[in-house]
DNA sequence: AACAGTTGCGAGCAGTGCTCACAGAATCGA
DNA sequence: TCGATTCTGTGAGCACTGCTCGCAACTGTT
């Protein structure tokens, strides 16, 4: 119970973690999900097969813990976008910004994009912060919304909103800490309309449906959330 | 070389090939991807592991069949959609019932959205005729963004689209199908458009990413889509 | 020095995709 | 009708996967 934080051992341990998960992280980036071999990430570290499961409880643990440390950089990638912004951005300019490091995050990672929100591992089951962690991301996002006059197309979304805010104490909470009162169903509406335009680009170009065709993935983002900007009546 | 057009023998080899897909339909709905196992689909069809070789070159080449087929299923259901349509239907009210079609398809048989428009499998290429399908899908479209006066936010993305199809002769063509001359480069913008627009929402709602939250796809679909049209300045 | 906890290994099980050599049946040509 | 060719199916086998078990060794503490 005195002094030392981490015995030596947990040290090492967190260590080899460590290395396998980035031995992981490259078996993923050459061939996606099913690359990831337990055997082969045994053999690359100098261990042997069945040694692996004293680090991780299972493959499915491994790969859940490449989920939630993508998401939680994922949001940070954002967030770091968001601290960087002058205060007097214009909530427009904000938005694209936002949108920019997203895809940017994405674009030069596509693997870790498509194993937080592309098809979900067969058996697998989501863990339960993914939720927190997936608001994390579209935190920064809603003050842009605040004070937005949201056009008759996007309104029935932000109905929406409203009667889920109320049923959800957690959405509630979130939008509360980023939008000043009154405004969470606008802020809301454009967060999640805001992530599925995110999607929509980004998955299809990460996925390579955009590969020999004339459009890239930059342009499509920030028409958008350009559009997206003149539903919501943003400066 | 007279009457018969498919001998006894070739009938019964596509009933086989037939069933056998109709089985990994199955696994696929239940398991994902990787749960469709030639195996046990042999098991299940009577016959023994190596037979399925003499009706799939490979597992690979199977689920390209699976994808094609849903490919050419989605476009149908499209196209029908478009035929259902009275003559005189606004472009907003089309884009809305096509767009409704294409979710209701998918949220159908999430499986195969997520086949088509998912995690590209890990060693896989795409079969050559890909675009060819995804075109079928997005034709229906086109006509719907013919007349249309692009706002600032989207006429970056008609811009690219002139230049696209310059380029791209099959593009051209495949838009002057569809389009009055001169609205080519706008009506490309819409659909590409439309498409990530539909890949968001659908995207997200068939990975179950909507599961526990307030919000549906349909009027996140009706909502994206009314507020293309009016960056669309369609009536 | 003895004890417990941790870490690693080898063998083994069940499952996967896929290849091979071989046997039987269906089909076609003479 | 007979013979040859093609097609279809089988069992054995290879290499790989995730994962479990029992046993040995090594570490840190008492």
């Amino acid at each position: 119970m005195s002094g030392s934080r981490l015995s030596p051992r947990d040290r090492y341990r967190e260590q080899t973690r460590a290395e396998i998960k980035e031995i992981a992280l490259r078996q993923l980036a050459e061939g996606g999900t099913t690359a990831v071999a337990l055997t082969r990430i045994a053999k690359e570290v100098g261990l042997s097969g069945p040694a692996l499961y004293r680090y991780f409880d299972s493959r499915d643990a491994l790969l859940t813990d490449l989920i939630r440390d993508a998401y939680t950089d994922l949001a940070a990638a954002v967030g770091a976008a968001a601290d960087a912004l002058p205060a007097d951005t214009s909530p427009r300019a904000r938005l694209r910004a936002l949108a920019a490091a997203c895809r940017t995050w994405a674009v030069a990672q596509p693997h870790r994009y498509l194993l937080i929100e592309g098809t979900p591992v067969p058996g697998y089951s989501a863990p339960p912060d993914t939720l927190d962690s997936a608001r994390a991301v579209l935190g920064p996002f809603l003050p842009a919304f605040a004070g937005g006059e949201p056009s008759a197309a996007v309104r029935p979304v932000a109905e929406q909103m409203r009667t889920w805010a109320a049923g959800d104490a957690a959405v509630a909470e979130w939008a509360a800490r980023h939008v000043p009162a009154g405004d969470e169903a606008v802020a809301l509406a454009g967060a999640v309309l805001a992530w599925t335009g995110l999607h929509g680009v980004i998955g299809l170009e990460v996925a390579g449906q955009f590969a020999g065709m004339g459009h890239d993935g930059a342009t499509l983002l920030t028409a958008q959330f350009d559009a997206l900007a003149d539903a919501f009546g943003l400066r």
